[in-house]
DNA sequence: ATTGACACGTA
DNA sequence: CGTACGTGTCAATT
């Protein structure tokens, strides 16, 4: 029901609330087969939309401006002059958004020499008036000047799709006058993206004490002399501007119009119209909200349109945040009801869940135009109910995130299958360096859609709707990601690789890995003797005690009590790092120093421990978290805690490895590394017949690298020239440049620019392969693996120097690194499904990028071996054979080669 | 409590 | 001025 009598107007800013929608989202998603972009569209309607459900106007209008420009331009023609050009992406928009309008029956208006925010002014005004609650939505601040107890400003707030409602109480909380008073502030202020400079050294603090102070702009430039100071002065000096730009900043509030409020009541949608506008602008979820409108008969019902409105969207009181959204509402389930439903459901079903201690609490269900959620009493209950669904292939589900999912399964021995969507790696491939993978995130970027979830501290049955409705975005995403990941020929990466990748490390982290704690406490006292050791030796060297783990301390000693020279500068001052300590060692050969990168290094593997040993669970074992959308390459990575920084150069921080260990019952622990792996993909993608030769050959690479380079036979290159040639090839495959490679090896820069230009020489391969990646992510904006993995690169024709090369060194190494990602995960794949079908015991435990660990059962050791060395081998066909190297061990640290 | 800078472990 | 990460600490922030 409609809470307010009154009829209410909402007035629109066209083109200030398209510019917003269209920065909001991503034009890339919203495009036609014609490839006109559609995000401005798309997210103006949609937020229209939410505006009409939360503020149920009856009477609706939205104003344009018109290009020519209007009479404030031509008083003062640098008005607006700031403003850059228009977007390539947003030409056409404002007309398509017209002619949308136009098919949902919304009256726009446009009046030659003015601009819209003057023709909302003039239309607010006048139909406060005559007794109407007025919403005006604007961009534009000056709008403020308007609000008045009948009028509303809805200002979009800053980088989201979402409105802030203004009124005096509002603004006098945000600038400490009220809203009449506004217009005085901005022109004494002034206002960049208008071009209006305001008087210098004034802010919005400033001026707004000021206007407490006198009132109103006129009587702060009578009391001008009675101000001092600097502002005082500027005030004085440049009144003029303030003038001007209260002249401008005024709107015109007596502009007549030949209709009256009745023709911008909001009637029903003409369908055909909006059939017709919205498949051009092959909007599909948008079309149907839109479609809702049209029963809508306003002439037939007093309460007009809002109450056809609220009919449409079969509101009910008790879920009132899914109206926002205009997804089908909830309904709970019985276990009765929820067998019968999943026997009758067709199609893929969006399946969610929310768990509590390591318990499914609850389990949301959803099709594009149904959302049911079920609590199962019990895990029995969960398991009897649902696994028959769940494990039938051909019921095809989509799940956002379903490693989760799966893990909690293999906890409660439930089988599972017919998973053919997740939302999360699909996202992941279609952009691998997004930072949010949250489905509201994607909701927005890819439906278009803000979703607005109920307080978390409401009521549960809040809580429990809030799982079907993640299992709504799931379904309504999943076929649109698939689609573009289908268009960018990832499907093939999506299917063979991510999809099963996800399922092998369900089990991994299921399975954990064992540790020896009591070794590991050990190790822990120890090493915490010897950091009280070594803090002990190092104040005496200098007097006094400091804290050895602040830089800024640290800065303070080294750098003023010792008089050093720093080697690095940082922005907090000389850096303190382990490098540039040595380097001042050398120099001065200070025994503090000496303690001090001992100290670091000692805090450091204890700090490692302390980690390890508050994640060993109630099993005895380190579960990671491995997350599969981690990096931008295609690599997974480790976390809570991270094992694959686990040391290993040190000697101490091996005494790490050695407590990761077999578990009960299990044999020993066998590790296999990929041998050279990101060389052996640069041969095959350079397809550069050196380095394939030297592959081939079985020699050691660098050593016939280094004989080609110095033109020496393979036996007599030096150890020092093995290292330089590491150091290059290795170099190479990260964008390694001149400098950083002089830099390297200490030695002159024109010295190193004569090895590369050796190297390049002598492997022509190479060179033109490591152009060629940087060409074509320039041309196609992304770089791309061997199984189509893509990455984007934006900023390789950035005209600054530095971000621009990051974005080359990046784009170089993009897909070598995403080529043996693709490698490891496809061999893990395989091996995972090889243990399963032979029903092996042993376990994959670790993935270290390169690097596998697993644990052997009893009696499976060789078997193991020749499995795992033959998958990781086999898995795909370069031109250079893959090499992997088997260690084995009762740890992990034994099992190194 | 959260954030940025720094440092440092791995491939 | 060599890629890709996660985690800890300090110090300065809301």
């Amino acid at each position: 029901m409609n809470a307010n009598p009154k009829p209410t107007l909402l007035l629109i800013d066209g083109h200030s609330l398209a510019f917003r929608a269209f920065y909001a989202l991503n034009p890339d998603n919203f495009k036609t087969k014609d490839g006109q972009h559609t995000n401005a569209v798309h997210g103006f309607i949609s937020m229209l939309l939410n505006i009409l459900q939360a503020e149920k106007p009856t009477h609706l209008a939205v104003a344009f401006d018109l290009s020519r420009g209007s009479f404030r331009t031509q008083e003062y023609p640098e008005y607006k002059g700031t403003r850059g050009e228009t977007p390539p992406e947003f030409i056409g928009q404002t007309e398509l958004l017209q002619e949308a309008l136009a098919a949902m029956n919304i009256k726009t208006i446009t009046r030659e020499n003015f601009e819209a925010d003057d023709i909302l002014a003039s239309l607010a005004d006048q139909s406060a008036d005559k007794g109407f609650s007025v919403f005006v939505v604007s961009g534009d601040r000056d709008t403020f000047q308007l609000i008045s107890d009948n009028t509303t400003i809805l200002y979009p707030i800053k980088g989201v799709m979402n409105l802030a409602r203004m009124d005096d109480a509002a603004v006098l909380e945000k600038y400490g006058i009220h809203a009449r008073q506004y217009p005085d502030l901005a022109a004494l202020v002034g206002e960049t993206s208008d071009n209006l400079p305001g008087i210098p050294g004034v802010g919005p603090k400033t001026a707004a004490k000021w206007l407490q102070q006198f009132g109103d702009l006129k009587a702060v430039l009578d009391a001008a002399d009675s101000i001092t100071g600097k502002v005082g002065e500027n005030l004085r000096e440049h009144r003029e501007l303030a003038v001007r730009n209260r002249r401008l900043n005024h709107l015109i509030r007596d502009l007549e119009f030949e209709f009256d409020q009745s023709a911008l009541e909001l009637g029903g949608v003409d369908e055909d119209a909006v059939r017709q506008v919205f498949a051009k602008l092959e909007f599909k979820t948008l079309t149907e909200r839109v479609l809702r409108l049209r029963g809508s008969k306003p002439k037939d019902n007093t309460d007009g349109a809002v109450k056809a409105f609220e009919d449409a969207f079969e509101t009910s009181k008790t879920d009132a945040i899914f109206e926002e959204l205009q997804i089908p509402s909830a309904e709970k389930l019985t276990s009765a009801k929820l067998t019968d439903w999943l026997k009758s459901v067709s199609g893929t079903v969006g399946l969610s869940f929310e768990i509590s201690e390591q318990n499914i609490t609850a389990v949301g269900f959803a099709t594009e135009s149904v959302r049911k959620y079920w609590e199962p009493n019990s895990s029995q209950e969960l398991k009897k109910i649902i696994e028959p669904w769940l494990k039938d292939p051909a019921c095809v589900k989509a799940i956002h995130g379903a490693k989760d999912f799966s893990k909690l399964l293999f906890d409660l021995e439930i089988e599972f299958a017919g998973l053919d969507y997740d939302t999360l790696l699909l996202a992941y491939l279609l952009n691998p360096v997004r930072k949010d993978f949250s489905l509201d995130e994607l909701a927005l970027e890819y439906l278009g859609t803000v979703v607005k979830r109920g307080d978390p501290n409401q009521l549960i049955a809040e809580e429990a709707t809030d799982v079907s409705l993640d299992a709504w975005l799931t379904i309504s995403l999943a076929p649109k990601l698939y689609e573009q990941v289908k268009d960018q020929e990832q499907l093939h990466v999506y299917a063979q690789v991510e999809l099963p990748t996800n399922l092998s490390l369900a089990r991994m982290e299921h399975f954990g890995i064992s540790v020896d704690v009591k070794k590991l406490n050990e190790l822990f006292e120890r090493l915490t003797g010897e950091v009280a050791t070594i803090a002990k030796s190092a104040y005496e060297i200098i007097g006094h005690e400091i804290n050895l783990a602040s830089p800024k301390q640290l800065q303070t000693v080294l750098f003023d009590e010792l008089g050093m020279t720093g080697t690095k500068q940082v922005k907090t001052g000389f850096s303190t790092n382990a490098a540039a300590l040595t380097e001042l060692y050398e120099q001065t050969e200070h025994p503090f120093l000496a303690r001090l990168l001992e100290h670091r290094e000692v805090t450091k593997i204890r700090q490692i421990v302390e980690t390890m040993l508050k994640a060993v669970a109630q099993d005895g074992r380190i579960h990671t978290n491995y997350v599969q959308t981690g990096t931008s390459t295609g690599r997974l990575s480790s976390e809570n805690p991270n094992l694959q920084n686990i040391p290993i150069r040190s000697q101490r921080g091996r005494e790490i490895r050695d407590a990761f260990v077999a578990g009960q019952g299990f044999e020993t622990l066998l590790s296999a590394d990929y041998s050279q792996i990101e060389m052996r993909i640069m041969a095959h993608l350079s397809e550069d017949s050196g380095i394939i030769e030297a592959f081939k050959t079985g020699e050691d690479l660098h050593r016939f690298v280094g004989s080609r380079l110095f033109g020496v036979k393979p036996q007599d290159v030096t150890t020092s020239m093995r290292g330089t040639v590491k150091a290059m090839s290795y170099g190479l495959v990260y964008g390694l440049s001149e400098y950083g490679l002089a830099k390297q090896l200490r030695i002159s820069n024109a010295e190193a620019k004569q090895l590369m230009a050796d190297y390049f020489a002598r492997f022509g391969g190479v060179k033109r392969y490591l152009a060629s990646v940087v060409d074509e992510a320039k041309t196609k904006g992304f770089t791309v693996t061997t199984f189509g993995r893509r990455r984007p690169f934006d900023d390789l024709n950035s005209k600054i120097f530095q971000v621009r090369e990051n974005a080359r060194r990046a784009a170089l190494n993009a897909p070598i690194q995403g080529t043996a990602a693709d490698i490891m995960k496809l061999a893990m794949n395989a091996i995972d499904q090889k243990m399963q079908e032979s029903g092996l015991k042993s376990r994959m435990l670790l993935q270290v990028h390169d690097e596998l660990v697993f644990e052997v059962a009893k009696g499976e050791l060789d078997t193991l071996k020749d499995l795992v060395t033959k998958q990781m081998e086999q898995v795909v066909e370069l031109s250079v054979p893959l090499e992997v190297q088997i260690g084995i061990g009762k740890s992990w640290d034994q099992a190194a080669h």
